[in-house]
DNA sequence: TAAAAATACTCCATAGGTATTTTAT
DNA sequence: ATAAAATACCTATGGAGTATTTTTA
């Protein structure tokens, strides 16, 4: 499972369209479409329903992107806070936070 | 950034030894350095302290690796969740969560 | 001197791209 | 008719391996 899958999904989720996620995302729509159906793979669930215009995640999927948000963010966290350490906030961070 | 390389921190971590956490990820010593190389190039911060032995992780190393567990531990309950999925618990999921 | 990590390559699996077809409005 | 997703196939980046060379206790 790679954390790309899991931004291409919450894009989806976000755009409604495969299409404008791939934009967003900067890749091509057949790669993004590719990826997602690894992930679903992976997951053996099925996170989007195609059927619908625009495109709308399934019950299970909705669950799925709850979770996938949540460690898309603390991924997020882990990539600012290096950048606050390489800032030399780190005597500021352990004054603040230890 | 790869989930990847977040584990193989934390196999450092807890095995001390880039030799004894390669083992432990399947893969071998060099590919394991060379990973966790490049997470330490894209955040600029060093992990881990190899001048010692045992290896111990930097300050900064302690910070990132509380971080790292985190994620990881998140990443396993979304992929346990879909198993519970799986084993068709959305019903009770339901009656239980929502 | 032995162990452990780093370095220098080689390889190949797969993320990503291009071209096209299929599928719903 | 047409816009969007799927499919087929190709490319190439970088994760992983093998062989070897530094290191440092």
């Amino acid at each position: 499972m790679l954390l790309r899958q899991l931004e291409y999904i919450i894009a989806v989720d976000t755009e409604r369209s495969f299409t404008r996620a791939a934009d967003r995302c900067c890749i091509t729509q057949p790669t993004l479409s590719q990826q997602i159906r690894c992930l679903e793979a992976h997951l053996n669930i099925e996170i989007f329903n195609r059927q619908q215009v625009p495109v709308v995640p399934t019950l299970e999927g909705q669950l799925i992107l709850e979770k996938a948000r949540g460690i898309v963010a603390e991924v997020r966290a882990l990539e600012q806070f290096a950048r606050q350490l390489n800032r030399k906030e780190l005597a500021v961070y352990n004054l603040e936070a230890v």
